[in-house]
Order: structure tokens, then sequence, then C-alpha cells
DNA sequence: AAGAAGTCGTGATTTCCTTCACAATTTATC
DNA sequence: GATAAATTGTGAAGGAAATCACGACTTCTT
């Protein structure tokens, strides 16, 4: 496969198509359109005929697109076929959201284990995950490839070095912390109050206009 | 001001510059270049450059930037200098635990009031936010312009039809829905399963190689 | 005071992504 | 079975953002 040339910002958007061609699935329709598509997700419907063409040709002219063909293509595509074992460390408040969720029904992802420094929590389990001593990490994680990390920013370059030399792949990272990793490990930053600041400072420079006049 | 021309990469960048030059205030550090900055932001520097030039010549050739300096013009251009209030709708696992968050601390953001469909959490305050009955939204909202989704995503399209109705400007979505607004609102989405997919899809698809021998 | 080193601001270039627009093809209709 | 309608896949154009690269200026060193 030579899946290298995919677009990052296309790769970005492909579970979102796949969550949203498993509910139309479930709904038991058997075609759509990019047009559809599009609709539902917000996307440009152009873009969406890009972003699937970089797979081949998987829709019928004139037709559209067969719902289940494309949402199969996509579950070996996106490795849904296989479930993803996550750690997460730092069982705070957003741990413990996390820890609730269930990351099982749309994606093949499962969060094994949390780990902490906190005594109080380490022996307990949250939403059937267990939480073990952020000392005892190394001997834990296994064959674990992708963490999430939701402890103080303080912690953040301690824990990612650990990390790092365990041999992890992938960190999503909630810390305001900027961490340093080698080339070869892969990190994406979701910073909570960047994006509402963002927000908020999009709201108040660069005002929409109220009413489209065409 | 002229600032309808920033481009929106840079004005997502700005909350995160404004973050690392608070910092560097505090440490007692005076001066700083675009390649300090670069190393701990992760951002390149003639990006960094190029993002401060939309707003003048911020800092001085040979020199760098006057922390001070650079920190007080980012503070009233990011509206540090006044609260902003926000709304949280659906006080779950993911809605609690952001209302024990301070966004105070960095960012003068303050989450003012709390609505949930449960009659067991209304009427209860938590981080010192009052909860409510969603029931009520309208009657408490008053002028707040900003508005957290962190419901269930089958009530992701009523809430906002309300909250649209009502007149909202903004809204950080964090349901799975893509949901539908007039133009002149502007709605960011923070999906996290997405986030957390995508980067599993990085990792299986775009393999980095381990050592860059140069 | 002169030369070296450091650093900005920015024109030019490159990279990446989105959107337009239409020929090709299929499906639907009468 | 012919005509109309729908829809894909993609070349080409457009746009946004990142990066290169260097002149201009400041500060540091001796
Ligand atoms: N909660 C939010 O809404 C929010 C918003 C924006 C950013 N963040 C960021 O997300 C991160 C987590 O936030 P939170 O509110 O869940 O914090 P929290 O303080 O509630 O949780 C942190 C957890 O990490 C644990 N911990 C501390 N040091 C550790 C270590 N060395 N190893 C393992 N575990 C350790 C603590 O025991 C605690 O359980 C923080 O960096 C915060 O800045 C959170
Ligand atoms: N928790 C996570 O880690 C996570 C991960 C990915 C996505 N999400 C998404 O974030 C959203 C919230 O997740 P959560 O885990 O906090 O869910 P949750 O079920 O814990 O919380 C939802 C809250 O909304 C309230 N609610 C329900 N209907 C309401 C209504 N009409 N008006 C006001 N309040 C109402 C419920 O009482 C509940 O308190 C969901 O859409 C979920 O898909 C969460």
């Amino acid at each position: 496969m030579d899946q290298n040339k995919i677009p990052q910002a296309t790769a970005k958007r492909l579970p979102l198509y796949y969550r949203f061609l498993n509910n139309l699935n479930h709904q038991g329709k058997t075609r759509v359109s990019s047009k559809e598509l599009s609709e539902a997700v917000k996307v440009d419907s152009a873009t969406i005929r890009r972003d699937f063409s970089y797979f081949g040709a998987l829709g019928k002219k004139g037709y559209g697109y067969n719902v289940e063909y494309l949402l199969g293509f996509f579950r070996k595509t996106l490795d849904q076929d296989e479930v993803t074992d996550v750690a997460l460390i730092g069982v705070g408040n957003l741990g413990t959201a996390f820890l609730h969720y269930n990351f099982m029904k749309n994606n093949n992802i499962k969060i094994q284990m949390a780990f902490d420094a906190d005594e109080n929590k380490v022996g307990s389990s949250i939403g059937g995950v267990p939480i073990y001593h952020i000392n005892d990490m190394e001997k834990k994680l296994n064959g674990i490839k992708v963490a999430i990390l939701t402890i103080p920013a303080s912690e953040a370059d301690g824990i990612t070095d650990r990390l790092v030399e365990h041999g992890i792949k992938g960190i999503l990272n909630f810390t305001p912390a900027r961490i340093s990793v080698p080339e070869h490990i892969r990190v994406h930053h979701i910073d909570l109050a960047v994006e509402l600041q963002a927000l908020v400072y999009f709201l108040k420079h660069y005002p929409l206009v109220p009413e489209v006049i065409e």
C-alpha cells in the first residue's frame, strides 16, 4: 500500500467519515452521494471526493457510493479490525472523564490501563480500567504503543522521557507543555485552554455578518 | 485595528505565545529571541517572526523581543484585560472536568454557569460554578456569548438551536455531532475520539524513521 | 572604534490543501 | 431505447500557510 501519499488533512477526516458511514449503515441506507455526506459532516463535497480518490475509485459515476462497501474499505484502512491498546497517565479530572468513556463504541480503541502517582487512586479501577502506580509504569506497559497524557504540565517532560525510553510510538498530550520527543515519535497536542481562547479571539476579531443576502 | 487580515493559523498560535511569554516574565527574563521561543513552543522561528510581524515591528534587529512589552501587547490583543464569560452545557464526565479547571489562571475566561437536565445535579455547584436546569437556560444565560457543549450527541441539535435562538456567538462543541448553525456563528469542534483515532492512523501509515542520519 | 555575531522583518519560494468545473459515466424517466 | 438527471474522478486554478534566505540594523567583543 502506498498510503504514504495521503495528505495529512485527509487522514484526519477519515475517522469522521467512518463514523458517519457507520450511522448510515445502521439506518439501513445502502447508497450515499458526496453531496449528502457533505451536508452531514460539513466538509465540501469536492473535498470528500478528492479524499476518497486517494484510495482509488470507490464510487460509481451517476450513482454515488455503496455504503457497505465504503464502510468495509475504511474499516480495513483505519485498522478497525484489530483493537488498539492505549495507556492513560494521570487519573485526575480529565483522565477520569476519559476512563468513563467507551472508545470501543465507534473506534476500535481501548484504554487498557492507567497510571497515577496518588496512592489513594492506585489499586482501584475506573470504568473497568485498572490504575497502577506510576513507578510501575515500565513493568506494566508491555507492548502498548500509544499514551494519553493527562498529568500536570510540570510532570510532562519527565514522564515523556520515560515513555520514549520505553518505546512509545504516539502520545496524545493534554498538558499545556510542549514536550520534546525524538523525530520518530508522534505527538498530538490538544490544548483545551488554547482552543477556548482562540475561539474567543475569533469572535472578537473576525466578526461574521449576521445576515448574508445573496 | 485592521486585524481582519491576520491569518487564522496565526490567531490560533497567539494564546500559546502568550502563555509562554507569561512564563518567561515570571522567570524574570527580559528579552527573548524568535529562536528561543521556537524551541520552547515548537514552532519554526520564521513562522514566529512572521506571526508577530502582522502586528507591526514588535522586535529589534540584533536584539530580539522585549518580554514585558510583547506580553503587554498580546494581553491587549487577546483581550486578556476583560473576563470572557462562558456557559457550560452538560455536567457529565467531561463537563465536570472542565468545571474543576481554572481557566482564569492563564486565560481570562470564566465558566459562569452550567446547565444539565439531571435534577440531581441541578441546584448544586462544582468548582464554584452553579448548575441550573436546562429548561431555565434562556432565563439565566443573559449576555453570555460563548458556550461549551458537553452533552450527548443526540441532544446537540436541539440545544444548539436554542443557543442560536438566544443569540450565542460561539460554541466549543465536544459532541461528535456536526451541528448546523447560521453563518454568523462560530463553532469549533473538538472531537476526542477522532483525534485519538487519527493519531493511531498516523502511527500505522506514516512510519517515521527511528534514526535520522545527517 | 572596528569587526564579529546575533537577530529581525520580509520578499520570494515552496508546500500543502481546497475548490472549481467539466468530461465521462451511470441511473432514472418516459 | 432515447433523453434527462445525477454523480463521480480529476486536471487546473486558487488560496493559505510555512519556510528560505538575506539585507538591515543592533549589540557585543576586543
Ligand atoms: N481539566 C481541564 O478542564 C483542563 C483544561 C485544560 C488543560 N488541562 C490540562 O490537562 C492536564 C490534566 O488536568 P486535570 O484537570 O485532569 O488535572 P488533575 O490535577 O485533576 O489531575 C492530574 C493527575 O495526575 C496525577 N499525577 C501527578 N503527578 C503524576 C506523575 N508524576 N505521574 C502520574 N500521575 C501523576 C495526579 O495525582 C492527578 O490525579 C493538566 O496538565 C491541565 O493543565 C486540563
Ligand atoms: N468523556 C469522554 O472522554 C468523551 C470522549 C469523546 C467524546 N465525548 C463526547 O462528549 C460529550 C459528553 O461526554 P460525557 O462523557 O461527559 O457524557 P455524560 O453522559 O457523562 O454527560 C452528559 C451530561 O449531559 C446531561 N444532559 C443530557 N441531556 C441534556 C440536555 N438536553 N440538556 C442539558 N444536559 C443534558 C446529562 O445529564 C449528563 O450530565 C458526548 O457527546 C460524548 O460523545 C466524550
